[in-house]
DNA sequence: ACAACTAGCATGAAAAATCATATATTAATC
DNA sequence: GATTAATATATGATTTTTCATGCTAGTTGT
């Protein structure tokens, strides 16, 4: 028996918040997230490492550059990032040898079993993930996502262009944080 | 070690992870809200600061502990967020009466005023987002997030409703992080 | 080939986030 | 009603992030 006082508590706030949509978007990142990412510390990385390794192994020798796009983080901090995940023998550096100025990321043997097993794990969790998702849900997601991102991202629609030189100039690139 | 075939990977990789699930709720949430953020740090913002402002006109007089799971930040670090925005004047915090734990965070007249704006910007920007978006993916979108959420939270399904009793033993548990 | 400009990466110093834990208060249990 | 457990917030110390900027290597224009 215990006496809750009711006193202050009584909103059930109609609430901006829960209803806009970039709180509904990163709430939800979050909420996705926090499960796997558990997974993720536990063998013993950070979610940028983790998304590193998966990048890398969808295109190895990827640029610091790229990776941090992907990763989802500023420049100079992948550049540390790398080099403690070289540190750890989970990747390599090596220099361009067509454009010194760039700086390719390889996986070693370790890192790239390490990455395989993740994505393994990656592609089972969200399975069941979406699985879990009312309805149409579940299949509706992924589609409104991907079209959000396509109006919000200036270039790389879908097959991204990479590689080669190709500076056309205009490479807008302002969308981090 | 693999040898790099083709310096230039001109692979436009199948890539695990532009399809990942996660992947695209944590890059649509960041490239989304990018724009948006600007406008938060251009008011001398960071991003929690401007989320406690917003969840504070939800419901003025919020607990520590509730404005970081809105701002969807640890506690530890509300609190010095909340002591800064105290001392900007922003906020002012008063202990609960009745349980002399809590900290109750109201909005001051600046920190309401500042709230106001940037609720109202939000709103604005908000509705362009979503009217940018091809065909029905702008309407399916929350939907769609929200039922993400629903299978994520455990409580909270709608109405946030704390404090009157209902200990059903294992609610809630870590859903921060 | 030279100047000026841009791209790619690294790094120092400052700010911030995190983790574990301290403290105070309230709820629960016996 | 004393004891134990749980809540709510704060804080110290360490690790991370960030910001601005440095530096080198390519690119462009003349």
């Amino acid at each position: 028996m215990q006496a809750p006082r009711d006193e202050t508590v009584s909103e059930a706030a109609p609430g901006f918040v829960s209803d806009y949509l970039l709180y509904l978007l990163a709430a939800a990142s979050e909420a996705a997230s926090a499960q796997f990412h558990q997974t993720v510390r536990a063998a013993g990385l950070r979610v940028p490492e983790w998304r590193v390794l998966a990048c890398l192994l969808d295109e190895d020798g990827a640029m610091v550059t790229q990776l941090a796009t992907v990763a989802l983080a500023e420049q100079s901090r992948l550049t540390r990032i790398i080099l403690q995940m070289e540190k750890r023998e989970l990747v390599v550096r090596r220099g361009d040898a067509a454009d010194k100025r760039r700086v390719r990321v390889h996986l070693t043997p370790e890192g790239r079993s390490l990455a395989t097993r993740l994505v393994a794990e990656a592609k089972v969790h969200e399975a069941e993930l979406i699985r879990t998702l009312s309805g149409g849900d579940g299949a509706r997601l992924k589609p409104a996502l991907r079209s959000l991102l396509a109006a919000l991202e200036p270039g790389t629609p879908e097959t991204a262009r990479r590689g080669t030189g190709q500076k056309t100039g205009s490479q807008v690139k302002e969308n981090m944080d």
